[in-house]
DNA sequence: GTCCGACCGTA
DNA sequence: TTACGGTCGGACG
């Protein structure tokens, strides 16, 4: 920068405030999005950088820069603790804003400035400084009176909103003092909005007038017994000291570190697809249209940028691989109601929507069945149109590794739905299988011009579990993009409330029972495969699902934004879709001549046990049924002590018998280990190789993303999350789970990660300290508790201690704990006291959870993810303590479950960053599998642990360390 | 054929 | 004492 260039700093921050009050309430069409604030900061900026470009406007910007707050935390807290400490959290409606306007700020090619610790105002203050010294002009887009003290010949200032410069004379006019008295005229007066006390009774008035008389603020001060005013006198000098203070609050810092230079502010040429992207996804049409003109393209053939939208306030952070910024909802305020009506605000729009999905009724009679290609482009061009379309598949089955395409449905406007049958066979098949039905496009036909709909980035793809929908096109070469998935909505908005399939939530939200699936293809033994199914019969099913899930998506949608739960939805489970798919599209590879000589080994062990057990029994017996097992055991033998169980039977638990055994019985031991070996047989050696992938010989699990209510993931067919390790025996399982040739497995898992995170939200020093250290935090618990030095500490002493921290994390009971532990209740009582004395600060914890959830109802992760208890105010006492326990645990394996979630979204990129192969194959909670070629194992496991230590990151700032292990071997057993 | 309880594998 | 899914036996229709 050089003399005669002109810088423009916006004061992007204060623009926020400003417009949000003085423009009218706008919120985003299609989801209720509010973005008033949004709006008038493009508006701004578009009519400033027009100017610039306008030559015949004597004042045009070289340079540019947008300057906002990072967080309230500043220097000036440390000075005075109640500056700006009256502020109230902004209202809910303008949270999502305060991360839109930098993006925005992004899309219109400007910089976007900020620096943590330091206020808009002290970079706006050095920037003008370091301009001025190199004779450069500037400008500051603001109207703030707290940069008036920065006026000065070549700096002024100008309100946009009022279209109004303001010069030397201007600060003059308005406050009777020159720009360089303005700190002084603050200091004075003081300022109610921020805090800053200034001295009673002295307005701008009497502060400009004695100010001309004393000359500047230290006068004053030290000649204050000259003023005649009995009050005022005794004011100043009373409030001498807080003047001063007053005086550093208002002084803005000339001498910010800054990052960036002023030559990096020069003005780059717009760039028009970003710009009309962004304009276009907040949509704004008016102003896309005009940018659109302006930079000479056509906006129809731009699509509309992704935005990430924040629901928490300060929640923004310096650029990140991924844009970031969740943070507890806890202090957020509930939006307030305008009075002046006319714009839907999210609540009203909630209320609209679901007044709408009941009052419309659904008539499966009326949807279009497509048959010729013609249609469906018509169809496909319509939803192009619209911008959105709800998408399912009808498939063959419901493995989506496995499945063949039947056909589609998609639907454009509640009731306006179609099926497109694609591969439907005639019932009445012969030897030969019966024949394809007439009138069916083509699949390779249908799949040409579907793919642009599903990929076209400006079309908004809708489907009810889309990761199934995503694994079955990806198969057939499509790439969905981008999506919004229903039950993920649901999940995040209810988790806790039910299950979120779309029969269920069409009843509880539309009051409506879809077509039942076994109504179409029948069930049991008579079922078909969905293309035996009747062309119309199969339209009306397929289509309402296609109309159920858009009426939902309707309905739901907005509730996110009102609920302050879009980034729990866009940062936790929407990225995740395509990361679980791609894991289990990969599958893992497992080894089936390992599996099947276990099997053998393990049926000849169990063989040979059940002889001894029919000799010691007397007689032949299933000793696989718990029944039987106790009519033996207690009613012919007669054994002692065996509890029971809530339908009355006896207990034949691993802890009955191993009790009974301890007592020197023969027979419950036998039992206990004939148990062990056919659960490991029927369980996994045997049921394992019946999931290897007839194709890709590998085993593709599947994640289920809402089925917990904690936010835990769940796997299925096969579960790949309770694969043995805790004996030696089942840990050769583990084996059967290999890398492929020239590859090896990656084993990375966080250490004591629930520990950690209750260290963090209860804020025990103690553990926060040990973590810090890094030293065993079950024997520092025991000598906490038990006054047991660490060194040679008792194997006992350490696994009481170790049960206990689990137990507080489960919402610990004397009972559970006397059970755990085998102790009676009232040591396992005592012990909790104990523990509550050395740390109250889990106590204190507890009882907040508790209070927190039956107040509302529900409790939240570090990351705002709600888990819903709706039971916690049950009459019934042991329904209610299973609810607090609950309730208790869900933060702590909730935050953890959010933790991993962030760690796995980014750790892709982060791989492809760092030019690495390796594959993110499976998750077991607080572990992640991976593959890699040899060679790339070394420089794999630093990004990875990386990745994962810093999953956190910038959203929580976690006040212990994370720490991931992590191993390489030719199987499972041996990484992990 | 379908459902539920008991049991047990994991974090 | 938290969160899951799979297998089995046994009862029901």
């Amino acid at each position: 920068m050089k003399k005669g260039d002109h810088l423009f700093l916006v004061d992007g921050s204060g623009y926020i405030f400003r417009a949000y009050h003085a423009l009218p309430p706008l919120t985003r069409k299609s989801d209720g999005l509010p973005v008033g604030a949004v709006s008038g900061f493009c508006n701004m900026l578009w009519k400033l950088l027009r100017e610039a470009r306008d030559t015949s406007v004597r004042v045009t910007p070289t340079h540019f820069a947008v300057i906002f707050d990072y967080s309230s935390n500043t220097f000036r807290k440390e000075i005075y603790p109640e500056y700006k400490a009256n502020r109230s959290a902004p209202p809910e409606d303008l949270i999502p804003q305060f991360g839109l306007i930098r993006q925005a700020t992004k899309a219109f090619n400007l910089p976007c400035i900020e620096k943590e610790g330091y206020e808009a105002d002290d970079l706006i203050a050095t920037y003008a400084r370091m301009a001025e010294a190199v004779g450069a002009e500037v400008t500051i887009i603001s109207s703030d009176k707290d940069l008036m003290q920065l006026v000065t010949p070549l700096v002024s200032m100008y309100d946009s909103m009022k279209d109004k410069q303001i010069g030397i004379p201007d600060v003059i006019e308005k406050w009777g003092v020159p720009p360089e008295k303005m700190i002084d005229l603050q200091a004075l007066t003081g300022d109610s909005t921020d805090n800053v006390p200034g001295i009673p009774g002295i307005g701008p008035k009497t502060a400009a007038q004695l100010l001309e008389e004393f000359g500047d603020l230290d006068t004053l001060l030290s000649r204050a017994g000259e003023i005649k005013q009995q009050k005022r006198r005794e004011n100043i000098i009373e409030f001498a000291e807080q003047a001063r203070i007053s005086r550093q609050l208002v002084t803005l810092k000339t001498d910010t570190p800054v990052d960036t230079g002023l030559d990096d502010f020069g003005l780059e040429p717009q760039d028009g697809p970003k710009l009309v992207a962004f304009l276009k996804a907040m949509e704004f049409t008016s102003l896309t249209r005009r940018a659109a003109e302006a930079t000479g393209i056509d906006a129809a053939a731009i699509e509309p940028s992704e935005v990430a939208v924040d629901t928490v306030a300060e929640a923004h952070g310096p650029d990140v691989e991924i844009p970031d910024g969740t943070a507890p909802a806890a202090t957020a305020e509930k939006p307030q109601n305008k009075p002046d009506g006319g714009v839907m605000l999210p609540a009203d729009l909630v209320k609209a929507r679901a007044d709408e999905a009941l009052a419309s009724k659904i008539d499966t009679t009326a949807y279009t069945c497509i048959r010729d290609l013609a249609t469906l482009q018509l169809w496909i061009d319509e939803a192009m149109e619209a911008g959105l379309v709800a998408f399912d598949t009808e498939t063959t089955s419901l493995d989506p590794m496995q499945t063949e395409l039947v056909g589609f449905s998609l639907a454009i406007r509640p009731g306006h739905a179609a099926y497109v049958p694609l591969n439907h066979k005639s019932g009445n098949g012969d030897l030969l299988g019966g024949g394809t039905v007439e009138g069916q496009i083509p699949l390779d036909d249908a799949l040409r011009v579907l793919k642009p709909l599903l990929e076209n980035r400006s079309v908004l793809k809708i489907a009810h579990n889309m990761k199934y929908d995503w694994l079955v096109m990806h198969r057939y070469g499509i790439d969905p993009h981008p999506f919004d998935d229903t039950m993920l909505i649901s999940y995040v908005l209810d988790a806790g409330e039910g299950t979120h399939g779309m029969d269920a939530l069409s009843e509880r939200w539309l009051g409506h029972t879809p077509i039942a699936y076994k109504d179409v293809a029948g069930s049991g033994k008579s079922s078909v495969t969905f293309d035996m199914v009747d062309i119309d019969r199969a339209t009306a099913y397929a289509a309402e699902d296609a109309d159920v899930t858009l009426r939902l998506w309707r309905l739901l949608k907005p509730r996110l934004v009102e609920d302050g739960l879009v980034s729990v939805y866009e940062r936790l489970e929407r990225p995740l879709v395509a990361v679980l798919a791609r894991m289990e599209e990969r599958g893992i590879s497992v080894d089936r001549q390992i599996l099947s000589r276990l099997s053998g080994d393990l049926a000849q062990a169990a063989a040979a046990i059940e002889h001894e057990i029919y000799q010691l029994a007397g007689e032949k017996l299933n000793i696989g049924s718990p029944k039987q097992l106790g009519d033996i055991l207690f009613g012919k033998m007669s054994l002692p002590g065996g509890s029971k169980t809530k339908t009355g039977q006896w207990s034949t638990s691993a802890q009955v018998l191993e009790d009974l055994a301890a007592e020197g019985h023969e027979l419950p031991r036998k039992i206990v280990d004939w148990r062990q070996l056919t659960k490991l047989k029927s369980t996994y050696t045997d049921a394992l190789p019946g999931y290897i992938h007839p194709d890709t010989k590998r085993v593709h699990t599947s994640y289920a993303m809402a089925a917990t209510s904690t936010g835990r993931l769940s796997s299925s067919e096969p579960n790949l999350q309770n694969i043995p390790v805790r004996t030696s025996e089942g840990r050769k399982i583990r084996t059967a789970f290999i890398a492929a040739p020239g590859n090896k497995l990656i084993s990375a898992d966080y250490s004591q990660i629930e520990l950690r995170v209750l260290a963090h939200v209860a804020e025990i020093p103690q553990l926060t300290q040990a973590f810090a250290d890094g030293i065993d935090i079950h024997a520092m618990t025991a000598s906490e508790m038990f006054g047991v030095p660490v060194k040679d500490m008792p194997s006992e002493v350490r696994r009481r201690a170790k049960a206990i921290n689990f137990g507080i994390i489960y919402g610990i009971s004397a009972f559970g704990l006397a059970n755990q532990l085998s102790i009676p209740r009232e040591e396992a009582s005592q012990y909790i006291r104990t523990y509550f004395e050395r740390f109250p600060g889990i106590k204190d914890y507890m009882e907040a959870t508790k209070a927190f959830a039956r107040q509302n109802g529900y409790v939240e992760t570090i990351f705002g993810r709600r888990a819903h208890y709706p039971e916690i105010r049950s009459s019934n006492p042991q329904v209610r303590a299973f609810n607090e326990r609950a309730s208790i645990n869900a933060p702590i394996q909730g935050s953890a479950a959010d933790i991993i979630r962030r760690a796995m979204v980014r750790m892709e990129p982060a791989l492809n960053a760092a030019k690495l192969s390796a594959r993110m194959l499976l998750q077991v909670h607080d572990e992640l599998i991976f593959e890699t070629a040899d060679g790339e194992v070394d420089a794999t496991i630093p990004i990875i642990r990386d990745v994962m230590e810093n999953a956190a990151m910038p959203a929580i700032s976690l006040s212990v360390p994370l720490q991931v292990d992590a191993r390489a071997a030719n199987n499972w057993d041996e990484a992990h």
